[in-house]
DNA sequence: ATTTTTATTGTGTTCGAGCACATTTTAACA
DNA sequence: TGTTAAAATGTGCTCGAACACAATAAAAAT
């Protein structure tokens, strides 16, 4: 049987003493050869496993992890993140772990810089942040890995070797996804994809998606679907896309890159006798109200709170159960239409 | 600040000794009015939070959880359920939980009967379980509940007093989701609602589909689909199914309420001409087959490893963290096309 | 008033790992 | 060979909760 061994035990089968057992698994040194091969025999023939609760009783070193999300008021997508955090934080509030949640503007980058330095005045052993401002985020992360603390990301994909972890979705496939899906509803015609930029900077983002969008259509047999492109701004964005729209009466699809579709959908919801077929993304409010009377068609979940509470767990674990952290966590991209989306709500 | 209290903390506060704290927090009794009066008012000033890891290492007792559940051999969907547990086993392993897996042959009632008796010889703290079989099921739970074990069921609802969870789907809602997607793919037409019915005992399953599929299409502007419902046993299924086809050409779409729609793909794939809009459930190798090929168009994902997993983890922190259990855990159903169907083998 | 019984309260050990410190062994050097 | 330095090893306390057992106080019985 799998009997479960101490450190003791592993002392009386070597002959040594739990000090020097001890000494040997956390190489600590000051071992001669003669014992450390005997404590190892032992090591390799039994499996060791040490007790956590012991562990974390005795250590009264407190881990401290700060993440660095948007402020959900400047928008409601950030909202899930809170929850998923505190979920976090409540499944591990006995261990010796403090979260803290620092929010930042995400329409200023001085508010995202500003944050970060007060991120690094707490001195954390773990910095969980959504990477924004490329550069800035860069810069941040380059500042902790110089410090020894931890830096990992979620929701936006940021390369740099100083980064542990990234938690998000495959964006490409998301792309491609819309794309299989507004293939179903309209069999055939003009497609257009909708960038509605804000000011800060998810260009990355919506690229992806676009480049997904369109391989999907590519490997497709010929001359059943067009696409085009259309970018927007938000101030000008109503008229423009009215316009756009109306000078354009061959689209039958709009695939919105962004959380905005309920944007879209305000629009086109006005001119119910054409049918325009409209994925988005994100179980917004706003989303879910056009979703339910099938003006949006389906709404693609980026389960940001997931990606918040799976960014703060890999972290916990890591300091208190020496869990490895996986360098990337791609999340299933769920499919929500009218049917299904009260669902994601858990 | 919200400081951190211990039991010492309490008894120095209150005047008396942590014995009598002890005794206190646990009603042991043989506790002067005075003394606990005096415990209950730093109990009530202070937010005190026992030290879960000192807890677990005092306890020597081992809770013993027993799994049962149907042999994968017979049939694939049950092969992720064994993933599920083990991840949870693997998540707990430091803890004093002792998870074991009972297998038992879905086509077989004695099979579940007598494998029931073998877990009662282990007598486990707590069992999850299928309840495949309605009426012995009950029985089973009746006895475990009889001599102080909890039960806990998944994929399978089933009703009784002496279950104190359940972990699974609105099956009603799983059929409006399959309604909605294949009002989404043909936009008017007849529908069969295919139940291929296993020897064994789920038919409340399929009723339960097949009652939130109508109930859709109840819903929905009338004369545009005609629902018939087509029930099959599986020896004959193919030359059956055959046959009722091509006596019913109206059919532009299939729903079938089991796992077991690429044996209904296998059929309709050797007419490529007639395009049928098909929609089952389960992500089985076989399936995934047919909706790459785009035979099957969408499957419902009923994430067995996700019920599995969550079945055991709430017992086993109701064990350890003393955590309540929630009487029903329902979990989204995804939606699944070509695109995002190997997301969800995380 | 003294002993006995009962009720109440306090003390000390345990769980396993981690680490400081004491002790022993070995090596280095005069 | 004796002395000192260095290396290796062992011992013992701590973390917080649980619980057995010892100790004390109060009540009851003689």
């Amino acid at each position: 049987m799998d009997k479960i061994y101490t450190i003791k035990d592993i002392a009386e089968l070597a002959g040594v003493s739990k000090g020097t057992v001890d000494r040997v698994l956390h190489k600590r040194g000051k071992v001669s050869e003669d014992a450390l091969k005997k404590v190892n025999e032992v090591l390799d023939r039994i499996d060791y496993q040490p007790n956590l609760m012991a562990r974390s009783l005795k250590k009264t070193q407190i881990y401290s992890i700060c993440v660095l999300i948007p402020d959900s008021a400047n928008d409601p997508y950030w909202q899930p993140c809170i929850d998923g955090i505190n979920d976090a934080k409540k499944e591990f509030k006995s261990f010796n772990v403090k979260v803290e949640i620092f929010l930042f503007d995400p329409t200023s980058t001085a508010s995202f810089v500003e944050t970060n330095q007060n991120v690094l005045n707490s001195s954390p052993d773990a910095v969980l942040l959504v990477p924004l401002f490329h550069k800035e985020a860069l810069d941040a992360i380059e500042t902790y890995n110089s410090k020894g603390i931890i830096s990992s990301i979620f929701n936006n994909q940021l390369k740099s070797s100083a980064i542990k972890s990234f938690v998000g979705q495959d964006l490409f496939q998301s792309g491609r996804i819309a794309a299989r899906l507004l293939d179903l509803l309209i069999k055939k015609g003009t497609i257009a994809i909708v960038h509605i930029d804000e000011d800060y900077e998810n260009a990355i983002h919506m690229q992806e998606k676009e480049k997904g969008f369109r391989d999907y259509f590519e490997n497709l047999e010929t001359g059943k679907f067009e696409i085009k492109t259309f970018k927007v701004k938000h101030p000008q964005f109503k008229t423009t896309l009215k316009e756009y729209l109306e000078s354009n009466p061959a689209i039958e699809g709009l695939f919105v890159t962004t959380s905005k579709a309920y944007q879209v959908a305000k629009i086109i919801a006005k001119n119910p006798e054409k049918k325009i077929a409209l994925v988005g993304y994100d179980l917004l409010e706003n989303n879910l109200e056009y979703l339910n009377n099938k003006t949006i068609d389906f709404l693609i979940h980026q389960n940001p709170k997931r990606q918040a509470y799976l960014g703060t767990t890999s972290l916990i674990e890591h300091f208190i159960f020496e869990k490895e952290i996986s360098p990337e966590k791609l999340l299933p991209i769920d499919i929500v239409n009218t049917e299904n989306a009260k669902d994601y709500f858990l």
